[in-house]
RNA sequence: GCGCGAUUAGCUCAGUUGGUAGAGCAACCCAUUUACACUGGGAAGGUCGCAGGUUCGAGUCCUGCAUCGCGCACCA
């Protein structure tokens, strides 16, 4: 049969009036967001409410990882909230008490540096020239604006979460939360306060955290070099090398391996250096395993107070412990040539000295790895400071299994190693074990005003009668401000850690925590499993003696179409917004998905993007076609299909089973690939060329027949799409025929629709 | 140093339990008042990083190696 055989074709009256344009996603989009929001279906107790979910329906859960209020969302954003968002929609459809809170994150540091910037370019101002405070008033102001920024851009990208439970980690409700544990853990015992070599950020002022280090590599110059002479005249007997000769005013020791035989001689004693570039050193020989032979001359000049390999020798040889460095990375001791001068100074004069003394006896450049703080690039200095800590390693009152004490390191692996976690790609379970045998105490105290303030008070604060008081309020007998509040404020991963329960309630017993928690999914970035998930299951597990959630789905960096990580300076962003106003939120969402492996990098690119908008369109066209030729009322079901189609309607059950299963099994790169090859190059490309001489001809069973296939596959099709293409399947689905006028957002998955038909 | 990942068509990547290598983009040929040019049809393109091994059969499993990326440790 050829095309010129078929009828004229019908009156498109019947075709909505938008079908006969291009899909216009700029239009559409926001106005199904909005229809969305006024139906409340974002909410499961509303979906409840109306009989869309059974009561006691299965809860599905996700909380969304916090955005941080530094700015705006970028691709990655996009990316985690299109991926929560499929799960999300794909589980509400299927009649589950689905919800998914959203939120933001205060992020400490993060905020606090962003503003004191631009204080700082601004008004040329610090935050100490501002006051506590006034500083604090300008990061709430910024905090708030950035937060209304994120918020409408999640909307922009479809996100179907509960507004009505959005939450921010330093509200009054995760505050409260946050002090009820510090409270906790520190009457367990688990919160102590000491003195330890921390990471100092001089350019922050503040410490950090281990894992908010970052290591740069660079060449660095190696001195080996002689203490001086004793006070009997004699050469110090043994040469260490040094990269950072200024520190060893600080030294208290040498050590060598215990099995080094060069030294074995000097072990034990202890050598009075008069003048060390002005300085009187007293130095011990300690034979320690910590130190390597084979490097540089097997002798390690132990600084206790400025490097924390150095400090846990001096705990095992009981060595003093000297600061000679301040929090301005300057030098506190020694004569005008060294002292308050910057570290990088007095590095060159002692060098000088070691030269003119004749006692350097090497240099060289060597390969090293530094230290810099995460957010201000600072170089970390180690230094001893008096700092909240959480020690990972002690027996928890009233914890045990299996007749052992449990730490909070167990409380970390256990669920991993027990199966009752599942990390998706599984390889990072490997990742995650390893971190965990390698965590030492978490510093948790910042010297930063963002955040939540340490909920400690004292009372005549550093004299010998010094009283501490820890509450989740300030000491009531208060009247005469005896008591001082501990001026630091917590690490922002601290809230983090209670995030899946402090957004349930927690501390209080919620209905909601009862219902949602343990949650489902987590879904973050790999970048973030030891800053955040591994501290998730740590506080969940110590709190309410049980998981946060069952499964952490990893996704992997977003990344420029070259490869390169998306950044302003390099201008090889795309910005989520941009995409949305373009090509619609729906192709990017697409076009995040599809090909996207868990835990893979991935590439993003404009040609990509641009496909899933030809697509939608596709779509689009695909709907005109079939209410064009079927009419626009709702075809019953032919009795008997004919041969062809009773075939094509089999085929797609078994396509919508395998995307069902794809979707349960976490491959949305499969799923939504799939549904896109189908779509398109099967119902487009094959089954409606075939409809138009069936449609067109005068066999009316096979006509009715493929008509009620095709209005049936069009619905499929859009069920199917409807978690990855929210915007443009539910106003397709507003305008063809169809048995129910339920939204599409809560219209049946497949499970039941399939069996029935 | 230890660990993890990647290596498949020109580019970007799929390939779930071993069974004749797949998609999108680009390039090539053809079509053009067709639901749709945000289009359709066609053809072309691959020793699946290298070397061994297991197997009737390996892109897939095992061993070793190489290159790239990442994490951790060291960093005197």
């Amino acid at each position: 049969m050829s095309d010129e055989k078929r009828e004229p074709l019908p009156n498109p009256a019947h075709i909505p009036e938008k079908l006969l344009k291009p899909y216009d996603p700029t239009e559409t989009e926001p106005r199904i967001y909005k229809l969305w929001e006024e139906s409340g279906f974002f909410n499961p107790d509303i979906c409840v409410e109306k009989g869309i979910t059974a009561p006691n329906a299965k809860p599905f859960t996700i909380i969304m990882p916090p955005p941080n209020v530094t700015g705006i969302l970028h691709m990655g954003h996009a990316d985690m909230i299109a991926l929560e968002d499929v799960m999300i929609r794909y589980h509400r459809m299927k009649g589950d008490r689905t919800l998914w809170i959203p939120g933001t994150d205060h992020a400490a540091i993060a905020t606090q540096s962003v503003v004191e910037k631009e204080i700082l370019k601004k008004e040329d101002k610090s935050r100490h020239d501002l006051g506590r405070e006034a500083f604090l008033e300008r990061v709430h102001a910024f905090a708030k604006q950035s937060h209304d920024t994120i918020v409408s851009q999640v909307k922009v990208m479809g996100a179907s979460c509960d507004w009505s439970r959005e939450a921010f980690t330093l509200d009054n409700m995760r505050s409260l939360a946050v002090r009820t544990m510090f409270k906790k853990m520190y009457d367990d015992g688990l919160i102590y306060r000491g003195t330890r070599i921390v990471n100092w950020d001089p350019k922050g002022q503040t410490t950090i955290a281990d894992d908010e280090i970052v290591y740069e590599e660079r060449t660095a110059r190696m001195y080996t070099f002689r203490y001086g002479k004793d006070e009997n005249g004699e050469l110090f007997p043994i040469a260490i090398s040094t990269t950072r000769p200024e520190t060893k005013v600080g030294d208290t020791a040498v050590a060598v391996h215990p099995s080094d035989e060069r030294y074995t001689q000097y072990v034990g004693k202890t050598y009075k250096i008069p003048d060390f570039c002005g300085v009187p050193l007293t130095i011990k020989i300690v034979a320690d395993e910590a130190v390597e032979k084979d490097f540089g001359t097997g002798a390690l000049g132990v600084t206790p107070a400025h490097s924390m390999a150095d400090w846990d020798i001096a705990e095992r040889h009981n060595l003093p412990k000297i600061q000679v460095i301040n929090e301005f990375a300057k030098l506190t001791i020694g004569d005008e040539r060294i002292i308050n001068k910057k570290s990088t100074v007095a590095r060159e004069v002692i060098v000088e000295w070691l030269r003119a003394e004749g006692l350097l006896e090497k240099e060289e450049d060597i390969k090293q790895n530094i230290s810099t703080a995460e957010r201000t690039g600072g170089i970390i200095e180690p230094l001893p400071k008096l700092q909240w800590f959480i020690n990972v390693n002690k027996a928890i009152p009233g914890r045990e299994k299996n007749g052992k004490p449990q730490t909070l390191k167990d409380i970390m692996r256990e669920p991993l190693a027990d199966g009752k976690i599942k990390i998706i790609p599984d390889h990072f379970d490997k990742t995650y074990f390893h971190w965990i045998d390698n965590l030492r105490d978490w510093c948790i105290s910042r010297q930063i005003w963002y955040g939540h303030r340490i909920p400690v008070w004292y009372k005549n604060a550093g004299t010998p009668n010094e009283e501490i008081f820890t509450g989740i309020e300030a000491p009531s007998e208060n009247t005469n401000n005896v008591w001082t509040q501990d001026e630091d404020t917590l690490d922002t991963w601290f809230s983090s850690g209670l995030w899946s329960f402090s957004t349930l309630g927690w501390p209080e017993k919620t209905p909601d925590l009862a219902t949602y928690h343990p949650t489902d999914v987590l879904e973050t970035g790999y970048e973030i499993l030891f800053f955040w998930v591994a501290r998730m299951i740590m506080m969940t597990g110590y709190a309410l003696d049980t998981i946060p959630f069952h499964t952490v789905y990893l996704h992997g960096t977003v990344r420029a179409a070259d490869g390169r990580k998306m950044s302003k300076s390099l201008g090889n962003g795309i910005n989520p917004l941009d995409v949305a106003r373009d090509y619609g939120a729906d192709a990017g969402r697409m076009a995040l998905m599809v090909g996207a492996s868990p835990g893979l990098d991935t590439k993003i690119s404009y040609d990509k993007i641009k496909g899933y908008k030809n697509f939608a369109n596709k779509l689009w066209n695909i709907a005109r076609f079939v209410i064009h030729y079927t009419g626009a009322d709702l075809i019953t079901k032919p009795a008997e299909l004919s041969t062809k189609d009773a075939i094509l309607l089999a085929e797609s059950d078994t396509l919508f089973a395998e995307i069902t299963k794809e979707i349960e099994e976490y491959r949305f790169h499969l799923a939504s690939e799939k549904l896109y090859a189908y779509v398109w190059h099967n119902f487009a490309d094959i089954i409606i060329e075939e409809s138009k001489p069936i449609l067109g001809g005068n066999d009316t069973g096979a006509h009715a027949s493929r008509a009620w296939l095709l209005q049936e596959l069009l619905r499929r099709s859009l069920i199917g799409l409807h978690p990855f293409m929210p915007h443009i399947t539910e106003e397709l689905w507003s305008l063809i025929p169809k048995e129910s006028d339920n939204l599409l957002i809560v219209t049946k998955w497949f499970s039941t629709e399939i069996s029935k038909s």
